[in-house]
DNA sequence: CGAAGGCTTGACCGCTATCAAAGCACGTGG
DNA sequence: CCACGTGCTTTGATAGCGGTCAAGCCTTCG
């Protein structure tokens, strides 16, 4: 999986934004391709089956994730418009992936991709830096799942879900959740119930409010940034946070 | 004395074994390189430096890990003979890298790496496929810290140090764990007196078998797989079991 | 309007963290 | 060779965060 938008890493953020008007990037691989639909619910493809292709998500959003023995379930990532799904693949898939919503994709066949991506040189920057990115993304759950507080843990995550130009940051941004509580509960490895006790204390602190059973509005960016125990880095020239004492309990 | 880590120099003489013969393969172009020493807890690289070099552990192991805000460390993997470090990267390293015990690497620019698999298609397939089993490893983890317990992190970790020749495996190989406790700790997401006390037990059922500060032997691998929370899920009492399909990627 | 599914809230419990101290291995110097 | 110090590990006692179980509420839809 990977996710061309990620709030915490600036330099990638720009680099995707140039890809759009690009001629020879991977989505113009997948223009060509017709669009197809999948109900909110649907699954594209299970772990462990032959990884016949790859997939851009078009329009809606995708959970890719892992069952293990007794049917505990890892949400290892979602999707969203403009993510290509099975970049890191080798011969099978490694996740199941399921629609969140009513989701358009293409789909794109893996031997072409690699034929593509074979015979045009441009390409392969593109897809290290999607692998690359993907990587960060990976390290970075491993951090949050290994050391952060479930107040941490949500946080963060809302930060992940919020739109990342730069002006719709700080105040009043609202944030999409498409997904369910349980979704975000096995992303997080979390319960629903300590999900949902989360939100609700981060919604009495004025932090956030909710707008809806698939929305919240950002209210206090900074003290969010500073909840999410990712912040804090001293010396680094990041002015636009002015930080309060942080109460830890 | 740093021990001498006969089960580590073994993992790097079979992998050099396979690898050798191949003419056009990554660890063929570290090969002309010099070799270095790094002493026990000496550091590679630190997070967010630029990445200028890549790296392959010749001999010895490293840790490779993040720290967060307040001092929390995270160990997202641990790299022995044979592995190569870096190839994930884009312009800066996404974590700090040390070593555990006295370890021999050699370097390799990462400009002139690119330039060398750009040049040589060869390689191309085996860059891939490192990035794609780092990829799965670090899934793995993730399903690891999201959603096992204690007892079945430490059974999966131990698995995971196993040495990995078939033959070797079953009964009464012995796992080298050059690591201390608190680096196992911090790369299950726990810590050390729940690592201990895990081990403990482990050793009071008679699964394991304590070899030295930095060795234990495996009395029961079947047990050990079942209680990684990974094989097959058997809800009746079967004791020792065949260990068939244990591992499927 | 009622059923169903998702979400929130509350009471309680257990796993693992935390705090504390004792045990061990190993190196150093007398 | 032994005494001693240091750092790592083990073991024990206690506490707290988040999981589990159980209602109750809200939203949607037939």
């Amino acid at each position: 999986m990977l996710q061309a938008n990620n709030i915490h890493h600036l330099r990638e953020v720009t680099s995707v934004a140039l890809l759009g008007p690009e001629p020879n990037c991977l989505q113009a691989l997948f223009r060509k391709q017709p669009v197809e639909h999948f109900a909110a619910g649907q699954t594209l493809f299970f772990e462990g089956d032959i990884a016949k292709h790859l997939f851009e998500v078009v329009e809606g959003s995708l959970r890719i994730f892992k069952i293990i023995s007794d049917g505990r379930r890892v949400i290892t990532g979602f999707l969203h418009g403009g993510d290509i799904v099975g970049v890191s693949l080798k011969s099978h898939y490694l996740y199941s992936a399921e629609a969140i919503v009513d989701t358009r994709i293409r789909r794109f066949s893996r031997k072409a991709f690699e034929a593509e991506v074979a015979s045009c040189p441009e390409l392969r920057p593109e897809v290290f830096a999607r692998l690359c990115d993907e990587m960060a993304a990976a390290q970075d759950q491993m951090v949050l799942l290994s050391r952060k507080s479930a107040e941490e843990r949500v946080c963060t995550f809302l930060l992940k879900q919020m739109p990342c130009e730069p002006g719709e940051r700080g105040y009043n941004a609202v944030v999409d959740l498409p997904m369910t509580r349980l979704d975000i509960a096995d992303y997080l490895g979390l319960t629903i119930e300590t999900v949902s006790r989360t939100m609700t204390k981060l919604a009495q602190k004025g932090i956030v409010c909710p707008a809806g059973r698939h929305a919240v509005r950002i209210m206090k960016y900074g003290l969010l940034v500073q909840l999410s125990g990712d912040g804090e880095y001293f010396g680094d020239e990041r002015g636009q946070i002015a930080y309060a004492g942080a109460n830890r309990h």
